[in-house]
DNA sequence: CGCCTGACGTTGC
DNA sequence: AGCAACGCCAGGC
């Protein structure tokens, strides 16, 4: 079978199941800490991807704003909001409340 | 093989 | 401070 994904996508889906309830990264950010800058984008179409992992939280993956850019994405436009403010995050305006107090850094946190 | 799109980010105005 | 355009990289057609 090929389905021979690409180990971008796997980089991006180790880095986003780590994230721990009630936290929410960005995509810039796990671009960077996976060394690719600029690949932001790369991130975000990864998540697409993800959509095919269950493992994936891409929910708690949100843009450099905090906004739930994302979120038409999921099964029903809603659906990210729901699991974020289930898992304690509030989401107010389509955007993460606190989004930088929830902030959970790779490179800080999940640092060697 | 080439063009377009895309869950972003940064810089410039 | 808000808006616009550009840049990066990869997948789909």
């Amino acid at each position: 079978m090929k389905s021979e994904k690409p180990n971008y996508f796997d980089l991006v889906y180790q880095v986003v199941r780590e994230i721990p309830r009630g936290r929410v990264c960005s995509y810039g950010i796990i671009a960077n800490y996976l060394g690719i800058k600029s690949g932001a984008r790369m991130v975000g179409y990864a998540m697409n991807a993800a959509h095919t992992m269950p493992d994936v939280p891409a929910h708690r993956v949100v843009n450099r704003q905090g906004l739930l850019t994302g979120r038409h994405h999921f099964a029903t436009p809603t659906l990210m909001q729901e699991l974020l403010e289930k898992e304690g995050v509030f989401v107010e305006n389509d955007q993460v409340k606190d989004f930088e107090k929830i902030f959970w850094n790779p490179e800080t946190e999940l640092k060697v």
